[in-house]
DNA sequence: CTGCATCCGCCTCGATACTG
DNA sequence: CAGTATCGAGGCGGATGCAG
């Protein structure tokens, strides 16, 4: 075997610099060689990664950001879209040619962010808490919630469609070969139709309710075959027993 | 098949409330009934993230975190930790008995955010730029980048080890069966040794230097079959056919 | 009306000093 | 060593103004 020996370089580490430092556009950054850190330096600020979450489902316009994320104030809304162009994250497209600038959409390099957005999404889901009154909710994120809760390893041997209606929002998870997906839009024979508000779907993916009981609560309504519904539950992590004691957070 | 209608409950999806929000603590909050806006709420705030990181590196004492982290302050660390504790993210322990609190650690809650955060740091690799005179490295950053860069995919049909030197700081990839794992310490009998100073080993990971570019300047040392050489870089997703343009970023 | 820019009060952040 | 206390600077949140 091999005997290590050091190299002849002995280490660049640069010491410990303190004081506040700026990235390239005087923004305050981390200053740390890793990626981590190179990723929160454009994703870090407040309000950014909800942003890049609103465009992971498709194109959005500057007024429905604003809409859907209550509380940013327009300078900041417009200032993180700046950054998030600046470094490739985002683009501006013109729906007309007029150069009216109708939308906002993610990059290829923002397309890369799904899988870490959708792991924060499932590890927060342990989080959400009562719904309280200042809380906002919008069906469309029960398409992300979907999206982070599938898990491959749960995936049926068979395909099939299961289609979700929460609120105004359409959407399916499609089964094909040993892949599921999360599709927005219709399925075209799902077999099985689930219907519920944005609240209750959002707390049913957290645990805090389960499906038996907003059934029973009127909550929520399952339509077609049974047993499409218990795999569809498995595939999500969703208890299907029985009522399940919500937990203690 | 099955024709939808509309749940007997009405979307109670509550309307735009702007305001300022706090979360439980008195803290500022997003407020919204969502996955990712919950996990913000406990990991967005500045500094967060890159505590965790430490810690998904094993324990860490306070003054090694505050070294770790230049810049953060002492109060911020100190209420960062603090908060984690309170949600259930870090936990503090006693190596010896006397309740002199020597470590924080990662629950096991904590622990599951290694994904997310290792996908963050693999998205982040294309962001680190030219490595700046104010820019702070560490070697055990190194053992993070390695588990991002992992590729599932990627693994060689057969058990062998890679061992890596990253100044002071040694680890290597144990692959057995069909998978790849990173592992703190010296490997049993690795096939390949690579030796290599903290900032250097970050360039390689980035693609901003290739392996090759780097032996030939002195800052990496490879020892070991060059089979396994070949087959490591492979696993990693690292350039090995010939010098490869650094992208322009 | 949409898509921002400007201004202002406040709270978080970053640095230093200090204490058990 | 492990934090707490304090304070200035600046990012953030909210209201308003304005151009296309």
């Amino acid at each position: 075997m091999i005997v290590v020996a050091r190299p002849g370089i002995d280490t660049e580490t640069i010491r410990y610099d303190s004081g506040m430092q700026k990235v390239a556009g005087g923004k305050r950054g981390y200053h740390q060689y890793c990626g981590l850190a190179s990723a929160l330096d454009i994703l870090g600020e407040r309000w950014t990664l909800l942003v890049v979450r609103e465009l992971l489902m498709g194109p959005r316009r500057y007024s429905e950001l604003l809409a859907d994320l209550p509380g940013i104030g327009t300078n900041l809304l417009a200032e993180r879209l700046k950054f998030l162009v600046e470094h490739g994250v985002v683009r501006q497209i013109d729906v007309r040619g007029t150069g009216s600038r109708l939308s906002y959409e993610l990059t290829g390099t923002g397309q890369r962010l799904r899988p870490a957005v959708l792991g924060l999404a499932q590890w927060g889901m342990d989080f959400v808490g009562e719904l309280a009154a200042e809380d906002t909710v919008r069906p469309h994120w029960g398409f992300l919630a979907v999206e982070a809760m599938i898990d491959p390893a749960r995936v049926p041997p068979f395909d099939e469609s299961y289609e979700f209606h929460v609120d105004s929002e359409v959407f399916h998870i499609a089964v094909t070969g040993d892949t599921a997906r999360a599709i927005r839009g219709p399925a075209a024979s799902p077999t099985m139709i689930a219907t519920t508000d944005a609240a209750t779907f959002v707390q049913i993916g957290s645990g805090r309710v389960t499906p038996f009981i907003a059934v029973i609560q009127g909550k929520l309504k399952l339509e077609g075959d049974a047993e499409a519904v218990v795999r569809c539950c498995d595939l999500l992590g969703l208890e299907t027993t029985a009522t399940a004691p919500v937990p203690p957070r």
